[in-house]
DNA sequence: GTGAAAGCGCTAACAC
DNA sequence: GTGTTAGCGCTTTCAC
C-alpha cells in the first residue's frame, strides 16, 4: 500500500511538505514543488489514508444517520437527500437501523462514537418510553462535548438543533380540507403511542376538529401503528359502528396506513372514495401508485435531507444554526377523496 | 477523550496488558488482572477508538454496499438485510448511491479503499457500457489485493463471488405459467439496455415463448427503464397495433415498470386483468398494495442481502466461497393475471 | 519555503 | 503473565 513516504520519496521532500500539498493545507508551498508533489502521488495512484487523517483531526468525514427502517420509503427518502450531500462533501454516510428500540439505537451511538463519526442525523422522531430520553440526552451530549454535529430531522425530545416537518400544521389543514368539503365524521387512524410524531399528527387533527366546531368522538379514534397492517386492521371496527356514527373520511396518520386503510375497505366492499374519503401523511411515492390516487400531505423528504445534511457541514464550520426551523408542507389533493353522501347510505 | 493509556493508569496495568483485555486477544491475563482492567474501563466510560484500531490492522469493520439508488425498495431491501448481518458483526453499513453512473460508482470506491473498508457488496448488476468492464474490474483488483472482501449480488461483470436471484428462470417460469393460462400474444417490457439484470430477464422471456412453441413478435417488445413513467409511456403504442396484434399479457422487467403498465393501462380503460393480464419481477412490498394486486416473479431480497453479507465475513475469515450461488426464486400469482379472452374484444 | 520530529490510540513483536 | 517499544499514516508544531 502506498503512504506518503514514497510519495515523498518519489517528489524528492520531506513528507511534512507532501503532507501540506496532498491536505491541501493553505500553508505556502513553492509552486514548483507543489507540482512535483502532485505528478509523483499521480504516478503512484496514492490517495491519503482515511483512518490515518481521522486519527490526528479527531473526527472521521463520516456521518451517521439514525433511522427506524432504511425499507420505509419515508427515512428511505430522506436519506437519500443526506447522502447526495454527504457525497459532495466527501463524507461517507452510514446507514443505522434502529426499528425504534432504545437499546439498538444506544448501541449505534456508541459505535459511531467509536468511529468518531463527524456528525449525526436522527431522521425519525425520538421515543418517548419512560427513562429513556434522558439516557438518550446522556449520549447525545457526550457525542456534542467532542464535537459531533447532533441534529433532528423530526419533533424530537433531543435538545439539539432540528429542522423539521410541520406535523400539527399539515394534519390541521388536512382536517381543514375535509371539513370544507362537508365531512363531519372524521376518523383518525393514528401511530404508535411512543411515537412523539404521531401524537404530533393527532393534536393537529384535534384542533383542525375544534377549528370546525366539531369534537372528537372517541369511537373514530382508530389505533394503528403506522404500518399497513395496522390500517388494514383499524378499520375492521367500522362496521359494528352504528350508522349514524360511520365515518364519511378516514385521516391515516401517515401514507402506509393509509394505504391499509384502503385496502381494508376494499374488503369490505365500501368504495373509495364514494362510500368514505381517505387521506394520508407524507406522500410516498407509492400515493400516486395506487387506485384511487391518494390523498396526502405532502413532506418534501428529499430536500429534508439535503438541508439536515448542510446544516450538519455548517455546525462543524461553527456557523450558528437555528435551534428549530420548520419546513413547509403541502396537502395534495388527488381521487382518494371527495364530498360526502355520494354513498346510497 | 479517555484512551486505553487512562484505562491502564487506573487499573495499574501496562497498556499493553490493558489492549490485551480490551481487544479480547486471546492472549493469558491473568483473571483478577483481566478484572480490574474491565473494571477501569467501566468506570471510564470508555471504548476503544476504531479509528485506531483499523490503523494498525488495515481494516476497519466497515462495509460498503454500492445500490444505484437506496430509494428503490429493491435495493432498500438487500440494504436491511445486508445492514442486519453487518451489525449483528460489528461492522458499519456505508450506502453508496450510484445512480449507476460508472463516475460515481469509481469515485465511491476509491472512497471505500481510502478508509479501508472491509468489504464490498455491489447489490446490482454490472453496467455493460463499453470499456467499463475492465476500467471497474482494475479497481477492484486493486481492492481485493489488499485484502477488501468484494461480492456482487447479481449478474455482474466483475468476477468476484456472486450470490444471485436466477432472473433468466424466474422470468421463464412466469412466461411459462402465462401460456400455460392460455396467453399467446404476451408483450415484453424491458429494462434499460446497458444493465445486465435486464438483458438476462427478458432472455428468459423469450426461451420461455420458444418453449411454447410461440415466436417472438418485435412489437411486443417494448422500452421500458426500470421505471414506473417507463411502464406508462409502454402502453401509449398499444393502441396503434392491429386488434390481431394486440397483447393478452403484459411482463414488465421489473415491479416498478409493472406499476406504470398499470397506470397506463387504466388510463387507456383497458381493465386488468380483464382486457389484458400484467405481471412483473421482484415481488416489492407495492406489489401486495396495488389495485388488482400484481402477479409476479419473487426474490427474498432481504435473504438475498443476509447471505451476501455472510459471504463476505466468510472470505474475510478466509473461507472459501463458491464463485457462483443461485438464489430460488418463485412466482406469485395475485389478481393481475388470468386467462385471456374475458375481454369483449 | 522546507524539514525533523512528536504524537493521535492502538496492536503486536519482543523482552523479562 | 506482564511490560517496553516500535510502528500504522498522517498532521502539525517548531526549527532553520
Amino acid at each position: 500500500m502506498t503512504s506518503i513516504v514514497q510519495v515523498a520519496e518519489l517528489a524528492g521532500v520531506s513528507i511534512a511538505t507532501a503532507s501540506r500539498v496532498i491536505s491541501k493545507s493553505n500553508y505556502p508551498v513553492n509552486s514548483r514543488t507543489r507540482e512535483r508533489v502532485l505528478e509523483a502521488a499521480a504516478k503512484l495512484n496514492y490517495t491519503p489514508n482515511a483512518l490515518a487523517r481521522g486519527m490526528k483531526t479527531q473526527h472521521s468525514n463520516m456521518l451517521g444517520i439514525i433511522v427506524g427502517d432504511n425499507t420505509d420509503p419515508y427515512y428511505a427518502e430522506i436519506m437519500r437527500g443526506v447522502e447526495d450531500v454527504a457525497n459532495e462533501n466527501g463524507y461517507l454516510t452510514i446507514v443505522c437501523n434502529t426499528d425504534r428500540q432504545p437499546v439498538k439505537e444506544l448501541k449505534y451511538l456508541q459505535t459511531l462514537r467509536d468511529f468518531r463519526t463527524s456528525g449525526i442525523i436522527f431522521a425519525g422522531g425520538g421515543l418517548s418510553e419512560p427513562g429513556y430520553p434522558e439516557k438518550l440526552a446522556e449520549k447525545v451530549r457526550e457525542l456534542t462535548e467532542r464535537g459531533t454535529a447532533v441534529i433532528t430531522l423530526s419533533q424530537h425530545t433531543l435538545h439539539v438543533p432540528s429542522y423539521q416537518p410541520d406535523n400539527f400544521g399539515g394534519a390541521r389543514q388536512m382536517v381543514n380540507k375535509l371539513t370544507a368539503l362537508g365531512h363531519r365524521r372524521i376518523a383518525f387512524v393514528t401511530g404508535p403511542a411512543n411515537f412523539i410524531v404521531a401524537n404530533i399528527r393527532l393534536q393537529g387533527y384535534m384542533a383542525g376538529l375544534i377549528e370546525a366546531g366539531l369534537s372528537l368522538n372517541p369511537n373514530l379514534l382508530l389505533p394503528g401503528d403506522f404500518s399497513m397492517a395496522g390500517g388494514e386492521q383499524a378499520v375492521r371496527s367500522l362496521p359494528y359502528l352504528p350508522l349514524s356514527e360511520r365515518p364519511t373520511a378516514i385521516f391515516a396518520a401517515n401514507d402506509e396506513t393509509a394505504l391499509g386503510v384502503m385496502m381494508g375497505l376494499r374488503r369490505l366492499d365500501w368504495p373509495v372514495p364514494q362510500a368514505v374519503s381517505v387521506c394520508g401523511f407524507g406522500d410516498l411515492p407509492v400515493a400516486q401508485a395506487v387506485n384511487p390516487t391518494l390523498t396526502t400531505v405532502r413532506i418534501d423528504l428529499r430536500e429534508l435531507g439535503r438541508n439536515g445534511m448542510l446544516k450538519v457541514l455548517a455546525i462543524l464550520k461553527n456557523e450558528t444554526v437555528p435551534t428549530i426551523e420548520i419546513a413547509p408542507i403541502s396537502i395534495v389533493e388527488r381521487a382518494s377523496t371527495a364530498p360526502p353522501g355520494l354513498s346510497p347510505d
